[in-house]
DNA sequence: GCGGACTGCTTACCT
DNA sequence: ACAGGTAAGCAGTCCGCG
């Protein structure tokens, strides 16, 4: 998010600066002004639920680092002439790869795109220059070590921290459950905690959605031309506001909507006027995909009706279309990090639309429409745009608030501002968080070449063609039933491994000769022993902070709902952040990348499994699945569990836990396959196909029913009559699909496109659907899910908008079925054919040679 | 010309 | 722009057989 060279109008800003005294404010983004030439900070006064600018009067100004001295810089004419160059100054560093101090130049600039913006220009594209490619306002924040989310006050003009510390019965509570730990860990996770348990505030916010009038009802509105009037706009406050801006021909009298405030105009000049005094009233504004819709068409339309710059509070940049003076959420771009739908909703939704995520994780959807909503009636134009707006903001309000304080625990802890915490994936939180940190010790940030000349080597063979190294082991089922099984799990495998082997860019294959035979295990690679390794640290205190204070703390029926709901929040923060702290290591995209790190903690990783999953078996305890982290136990004691998790404690120093226990479990011989059964005759199903989401739904009803089946099998002795329910549940279907009864949905599967059509290499199904489709004249993108038939013709599918139920080939979704329902038949030790019988054989083979 | 073995691509999943 | 490992289904190629 770039606010940089905006130019924003003085007078406009003035009614928003910060006072010279504030006695309680949250920080919540930052930019440069480009016309001040000025950084600038967002600050939230929560009790008038106002926004305040506060511009940098400290002085601070851009600059990069070179490794030259300052003499040989002054030879060098193309960098002082260059326009914005102000000076050099000398500095100290500790360049952490090699393990010393350095004097480094300091080039000092009078504004960022001296040192360099989009394109080729800047500084630092004549000479080799590090940190210079921190965007200017992350710098002011590093270096003023400030901290994103959290309470200061302005005193006399001065910006300062307002000094939350820890409640003393917390500081004791933790410091006893530390106390062993080595104090640099100790100290970490004294200033981690600062930063999750200072309270949240409330965080006024409105919700904003606009309709706009289409022309013809399948075109989109453009907003880079905005051709066509804005309809509606509909605001949802945390105030209460409820608000629908409608634009109406005639002077008729306005739709009456209860508990809605619904306002007319003739004018689309004086909608719009409207709807921007509402936006600069709110210091913080809410959208599902406002970055590329809805605030930006409202841009473009004011700026093709003739408003001036001044008049509209909306500025598009790169990567984000911001507010002038609020900070602008666009929910979208927060529910489509993979981070936040993994682990934050556990894969809740599926899909990245408002429908989906809002029907999944609210339970209520968007207003069903039978017709473009140009063709609407006022009334019913008025509640689809609100019901958008609505679930837009509840999405940030529902559970007491929980996305509004998650985006502020992650604020916190990645240094970003709420505007780019929002916006982007965790490996640039992470290597926001790490640059913070290299800044507070006066480190030196590495480019990635420095890490890569000595650390770009990989030891060992990945099991997958083209990937960079070994991972994780996943050992084969023992196919079959199992009843009394118990599955334990290293708490945090990964990053416990990080922490107790002491793995950072650093620390790995560091310059000291006294440390090369402190190996990795599995691996060349020798680790630093004489000293710790910046991400190991991070990541180890995090670790530690999670699993033994805010993951109990989250299950504590003791404490107050509210306190514990807060906990929740703050324990899946530090678990999205501990998922990805391995991977980026590995990622050729992180700026830190560092491979031998990544290949390190995977072979730490399979050298704990393997070394567990032996000792379980001399404890006389059947293995029978292990998967990375996790083990499969047959029936084994108490004392035999207390016993293996005493010795994983012992000898490797890593949490091993009960994950789960089921009454039975069901292999077959696949891997990443199995369903379990729980004591309470739950069903947990993990990774066979009944299961995955572009199944067609009769298929998955009838595995689902195959599960509900197998969840009533408390012993062995009732697979009999489990067999029978099996039997006339595969006849059903048959029948059904043999009759052709059902529905073209139905049977439809689901795939989405990974790719833009053109990006295509091949020529698989979905996309051969899709091709239909756009011959048809719809257009397809990356992300969207093409649902479609298998058929019986030549080219084999069929999207669903152009199938009829005559195409469909129904043998083939025999064959599906078959192949769903052995995954698990297999085990039970049932056949799919004989369970159709043989005295129906016949009627299936002349079935299958019809097709 | 045909069919089976094989490889590679793609998606969706597991940890 | 976190990683690697696994399964399933399909498309396309190669090769031996007749």
């Amino acid at each position: 998010m770039e606010k940089v060279g905006i130019g924003v109008g003085e007078a406009l800003t003035r009614d928003y600066e910060a006072p010279r005294d504030l006695p309680l404010v949250y920080l919540l983004s930052a930019g440069y002004d480009g016309r001040r030439e000025k950084a600038f900070l967002n600050l939230y006064d929560p009790e008038s639920g106002r926004m305040y600018l506060w511009y940098d009067n400290t002085g601070h100004l851009p600059y990069c680092l070179s490794k030259e001295p300052v003499e040989e810089l002054r030879k060098n004419r193309r960098l002082l002439e260059y326009p914005g160059f102000l000076r050099l100054e000398r500095e100290r560093r500790f360049d952490a790869l090699r393990d010393e101090w350095i004097e480094v130049t300091k080039i000092v600039a009078s504004n960022p795109l001296a040192i360099g913006g989009e394109g080729r220009g800047g500084i630092r594209n004549l000479l080799e220059t590090w940190e210079s490619r921190i965007i200017y306002y992350q710098n002011y924040i590093f270096d003023r070590q400030l901290n994103p989310g959290m309470p200061y006050r302005v005193v006399d003009g001065r910006l300062e921290p307002l000094g939350y510390e820890l409640p003393p019965e917390v500081a004791s509570q933790m410091e006893d459950l530390f106390k062993d730990e080595e104090p640099a860990l100790r100290e970490y996770m004294r200033e981690w905690a600062i930063l999750l348990q200072c309270p949240v505030p409330r965080l006024r916010r409105v919700a904003v959605d606009i309709e706009v009038y289409q022309p013809v009802a399948t075109r989109i509105p453009d907003p880079r031309t905005a051709e066509q009037p804005v309809i509606a706009v509909s605001f949802v406050g945390s105030d209460g506001l409820r608000r629908v801006l409608l634009l109406k021909e005639g002077a008729g009298e306005d739709p009456k909507i209860r508990g809605v405030e619904v306002r007319g105009y003739e004018s689309e000049r004086d909608l719009l006027a409207e709807a921007f005094r509402v936006l600069d009233d709110y210091p913080i504004v809410l959208s599902f995909n406002g970055d590329d819709f809805d605030l930006r068409y409202l841009r473009k339309r004011a700026q093709n009706l003739g408003f001036n710059a001044e008049e509209i509070p909306i500025t598009v940049g790169r990567r984000a279309t911001s507010l002038r003076h609020g900070v602008h959420i666009d929910l979208y771009r927060f529910f489509l990090n993979r981070s936040i739908q993994v682990y934050a909703f556990g894969n809740r939704y599926r899909e990245f639309t408002l429908q989906e995520v809002a029907s999944t994780i609210l339970g209520r959807g968007k207003v069903a429409l039978e017709e473009g909503v140009s063709e609407l009636p006022y009334e019913k134009l008025a509640e689809y745009c609100l019901r958008d707006a609505e679930l837009t903001y509840e999405l940030t309000s529902f559970s007491d608030d929980l996305v509004m304080k998650l985006i502020i625990a992650l604020s916190r802890i990645s240094k970003m501002t709420v505007e780019d915490v929002t916006r982007h994936g965790v490996s640039r939180w992470i290597l926001s968080l790490m640059r913070y940190e290299h800044r507070r010790r006066g480190m030196l940030i590495p480019n990635s070449e420095d890490i890569l000349r000595v650390k770009g080597v990989t030891a060992t063979r990945a099991v997958i063609k083209g990937r960079k190294y070994k991972g994780a082991i996943v050992r084969s089922p023992k196919p079959g039933v199992h009843f009394n099984v118990t599955v334990l799990d290293f708490a945090s495998l990964y990053p416990s491994i990080i922490r107790n082997w002491n793995l950072s860019y650093e620390t790995i294959l560091c310059p000291h000769p006294e440390c090369r035979d402190n190996l990795v295990p599995g691996t060349p690679h020798w680790v630093c022993r004489k000293r710790r390794g910046l991400s190991s640290l991070i990541i180890g205190s995090l670790r530690d902070l999670r699993v033994k204070w805010y993951k109990p703390l989250s299950r504590d029926k003791t404490l107050p709902e509210g306190e514990r709901a807060w906990y929740n929040v703050v324990q899946s923060a530090l678990k999205v952040f501990l998922n990805a702290s391995y991977g980026v290591f590995g990622s050729e995209a992180f700026p830190l990348y560092c491979p031998p790190v990544a290949e390190s903690t995977a072979a730490v990783g399979r050298y704990a499994m393997t070394k567990t999953m032996e000792e379980a078996e001399s404890l006389g305890i059947e293995v029978i699945y292990g998967d990375t982290d996790s083990v499969f136990l047959k029936d084994p004691s108490e004392e035999q569990i207390e016993k293996l998790m005493r010795w994983t404690e012992e000898e490797l120093g890593i949490d091993f836990d009960v994950d789960k226990v089921y009454r039975y479990v069901v292999f077959s011989r696949r891997k990443k396959n199995y369903l379990g059964v729980y004591p309470d005759g739950s069903v947990d199903v993990k990774g066979l196909t009944g299961k995955k989401r572009h199944v067609p739904p009769l298929l998955k009803e009838a595995f689902l029913r195959l599960t509900q089946i197998l969840s009533g099998v408390k012993a062995p002795e009732d697979l009999e009559r489990a067999k029978e329910e099996i039997r006339d549940l595969v006849e059903s279907v048959y029948l059904k699909l043999k009759n052709r009864e059902f529905d073209l949905r139905e049977v439809s599967f689901n795939v989405m496109l990974g790719q833009s059509l053109s990006g295509y290499e091949t020529n698989p199904q979905h996309v051969k659907a899709a091709k239909l489709l756009r011959d048809q004249g719809v257009k397809l993108g990356a992300g969207e899910v093409i649902s479609y038939v298998v058929t019986r013709d030549s080219v084999g599918v069929k999207p669903i908008q152009l199938a009829s139920k005559r195409d469909v080939a129904v043998g083939k979704y025999i064959e599906y079925l078959r192949s769903m329902f052995e995954q698990l038949l297999d085990a039970l030790g049932l056949s799919f054919d004989e369970l159709v019988g043989r005295p129906r054989e016949t009627t299936l083979d002349r079935f299958f040679r019809q097709r």
